[in-house]
DNA sequence: TTTTCATTTCACTTAATTGTGATATTAGTA
DNA sequence: TACTAATATCACAATTAAGTGAAATGAAAA
C-alpha cells in the first residue's frame, strides 16, 4: 500500500471528477448507455464549451472513455468505482421517500 | 422521486464534502472509532484553524457529529453513505497492487 | 472570578473551479 | 478545394474553496 497521502490525494481528485451537479447529470446520461456529445448537450441543456470542460474532466480522471464514428464522439462511462458511487447516491438522494 | 436537477445538486454538494485529501485522512481516522480535535490535529499535521474548517464541512453536509466530554469535542462518522464510498475508494486507491 | 484549555469564528489572501464567447481543429461533404 | 458539422481549446470573468494568524467563545480548573 502507498503512502496514505498520497492515496487520499488521488482519492480526491477522482471525487471531484464526480462532485458536480452537472457532471453527475452527465453520468446518469451515460449511465444508460453511450451517447455522443450532441446528444449530451441536448438532454442536459449545457453550453458546448461547458459540456466539451466537463468530458475534458471526466477523462483526465478516468471515469469516461470515447470512440469516434465519423466526426461523432460518443462517451461512455469506464469505470467500475463510479457506478458504485452512483449507485450509493442513488439511494441516499433520488429514491421515493428521501426527504434527507 | 425529486427532480434530477435538485437530486444532482445534493449529491454533488455531498460529494465535495468528502472530495479533500485532508477531509478524507480526517474520515479515515474517524473511520477507526470517534476522535476529538486535537487528536485529530495531531494525527494529520493540520493546523487547528483548519482542521476546525474542515470539520465544520463535514458537519455542514451531516457527515459527522460530535459529543462534548467537558471541554473536548468528540467527532465521529454518523452517515452510512459516507461510509460505503470510502469502501469503494479504499478498493480503488488504497488497496496493494493498485497502480491504477 | 480569573485563568487556562479546547475549539470556533473572523478577516484576509491565494488557489482552484465553473462558465462564456470567440476561435481553432478535425473529419466528412459538396 | 471550399464548406459545414462536431467538438475542443483559448482567454477571460465570476464564484467557490482552502489556508493562515489573530481574536473570540465556552467550559472547566485554580
Amino acid at each position: 500500500m502507498k503512502d496514505m497521502e498520497e492515496n487520499a490525494q488521488a482519492a480526491a481528485s477522482f471525487l471531484k471528477g464526480i462532485a458536480s451537479p452537472h457532471r453527475l447529470l452527465i453520468l446518469c446520461e451515460l449511465a444508460t448507455g453511450e451517447k455522443n456529445v450532441t446528444e449530451l448537450i441536448q438532454t442536459t441543456g449545457l453550453a458546448q464549451t461547458s459540456m466539451s470542460k466537463h468530458l475534458t474532466k471526466l477523462k483526465d480522471e478516468n471515469i469516461v472513455t470515447f470512440r469516434r464514428d465519423h466526426r461523432t464522439l460518443f462517451y461512455r462511462i469506464n469505470n467500475e468505482a463510479v457506478l458504485k458511487i452512483m449507485d450509493v447516491l442513488y439511494h441516499e438522494f433520488c429514491e421515493v421517500g428521501d426527504d434527507k
